[in-house]
DNA sequence: AATGAATGAGTATTCATTCAT
DNA sequence: GATGAATGAATACTCATTCAT
């Protein structure tokens, strides 16, 4: 569960003269570093070398750390909102569906866990770059549509209760499988049971699937 | 729901050649500054300051950055430790109980957001600091046996099922309302709702209370 | 005798965006600091003011104060075997190049007390930055050769004797000659008679070079 | 041939409220300190560790870190002036008399090597602690009477020349010697051969002891 | 578009020394 | 005499950022 990464200047050649991809092998630099080492932590200098890069292209193309973060931040964002795109609940039977929500948020935060770090570290500092309007659109999510359209074929066809908030439901799903894998470092050491194995991992997929689904079956 | 804290070096004053009390302010000082700006983020010398001491008696006590953070996160963890053992669960009856967890967890978060930063800093590091038997030792939670014997009261009484792993139930209540205040911040500002407001709080505590109490019921 | 070297800042102008003329003159601040006050006692800072540059670029071209201090140490090394490659000994008779030998050993030390400065400096601490193969093969000295065969020379026209070590020999001129300059102050002070004076060096000198003649000289 | 002093802080116990004690403690550990780390590699805690005392008790009997060298350079010169005193060359013949001199130095430095790093220090530093009155008078050696007389008698008996200077003599032979050790660790490295091996001592003692020999002889 | 050189303000840490008891 | 607590001034080193080419 270690998300440390170590600071090799991974090396690889990038072609001159191609501000396509100068910046763009930047910026998958700086997420990298950035999710790793966090804001703070984070250093211009491995940014620039990961990429290739000298220091003062970093400048060029973003302005700042800080400018940088934030486009790290919402590339980051904008490819968990592609995915969730691809999730193509309205096919699935309501309870499926939901499962299935519950699978994707489990298998991605999983697997990625540089989110999780960019998510906190971004909260912890206040949320002082997702503030503001144009990123909130930018990253608009369709998975609260998504939730709401699932919950009403449930509703209809009577295998889910009424009165669930979308937001709700997504904050208590997202908060079961966020806090397994973000605090999971911590719970093992404190409570001496290793959650990054695969069957740990399988066996509370279970906990919280049931638990999502009676809590939203009717009464 | 801002976390940021002003440097004001709040310099109260302190009575000189009082070990005890000196030892005391500089680890007060230095969860303030550290729950609100991170390992990384916080200063020696604004912890210093705000414990009207000087930096180096800071390095006295603590001998470094690094131990002072670690203590101050053990004296974090004591704390909500102590509460928790003051939690008599075994007094109510088991659905009660459960929900007085919730409520507790809730409530304790929503005033402690120190805790919040300084758990999802420490997992961020790489929980160096939590790593290490002593730590787990001293942090150790009564938690998981009161939700045990809960679990099993509810089992006999015939209001919980069986088959419910304690401290599954535990991450993901945890995980629930953790998620809630720690990433707030940007759940607010991405789909638009202030998820702050106590009302907006109040509403949240039925859902994941119903989600649980339901997922907990027998079939 | 005196070695302190005041601590003015020196500030001679000095080109901007020459970085070959910035390293040198780092270099050339660093080893007059180094040998003024020794590896401990000098001062980054002082270094980069007399280079009239700033801390940082110090550490952007040399890494660490003691990285700095070993190029320091090499080129003073450097220095000394250029010199002694010039040492024509090889065109002198042997008698004579032996009375050569002692008097660049007594001029350059005499001339150059920063050497002994560092040489006694970096013995103190243990010679970390002379060890190490580079090193050795960088500041590999042609005075053993020239010595060997200025001895041989010797040998053949019946002036030296035979069965004398190079290195034996070399270590004992350099000896008179390095601990002449070395301990002057100490020696100066308990015995009362000041060693710096120019007819204090020639008559130690003839001493000298009497001791060696006399001790190569046949039975 | 390293002078490396492992820090160990050697807490032997030691009597309370015996000032006398308390004081040669301190100075004893000062001694070792020093002779290992120089003046501003030495730490006051250290010492004060290393005497089983406190900082505090290093002020009230010496005063200063600077006072407490001076001390501790005091003691070392007593001790050395005190042997000096003991080295009845006058009931040797002249020749044996001026080779127990050299193996006497030969042998003192080789056995203590922080008599070296404390001259070298004290020299480095532009001996400001040696220079005043006091400190020559209190350390007044016997020893250049003793040569004197020697090279008197061998004179008388023909088997020294005469016109030479007792104090040239001495420089010449500490200097042999002093080098040999205070350089050891950067000749055996840069000449790639062990000085501080006993047969490497032994087959240089030889080469200077004819060397001196020779040197005094009549032509 | 790209680069290496240069900079100021910080940042943890150290250390000799003094104060109060 | 002896001790732990307290302090100011340094000290090596870092880092985001800008300049000049």
């Amino acid at each position: 569960m270690s998300t440390t990464v170590e600071s090799q200047p991974r090396k690889t050649s990038r072609s001159r003269r191609n501000p396509e991809e100068t910046r763009s092998s930047i910026l998958v630099a700086a997420r990298i570093e950035f999710a790793a080492k966090g804001l703070n932590g984070a250093r211009v200098d491995q940014i620039a070398n990961r990429a290739c890069a000298n220091k003062q292209l970093v400048y060029y193309y973003f302005g700042s750390k800080d400018a940088l973060y934030k486009a790290a931040l919402e590339e980051t964002y904008a490819e968990i909102r592609a995915l969730e795109r691809k999730l193509d609940l309205s096919t699935l039977p309501p309870r499926e569906a939901m499962v299935r929500l519950i699978d994707f948020s489990l298998d991605y935060l999983n697997e990625h866990r540089e989110f999780i770090r960019m998510l906190s570290d971004e909260n912890a500092l206040g949320a002082p770059h997702v503030r503001g309007s144009e990123f909130a659109l930018k990253t608009n999510s369709p998975l609260l549509d998504l939730i709401a359209e699932t919950l009403e074929r449930g509703f209809a066809e009577g295998t889910f209760r009424t009165g669930i908030d979308p937001l709700e439901l997504y904050v208590s799903i997202a908060g079961m499988t966020f806090f397994y894998f973000a605090n999971g470092l911590t719970l093992s050491a404190i409570f001496g049971r290793d959650l990054s194995r695969a069957e740990a991992i399988a066996s509370y997929r279970e906990h919280i699937v049931k638990l999502t689904l009676d809590g939203l079956a009717p009464d």
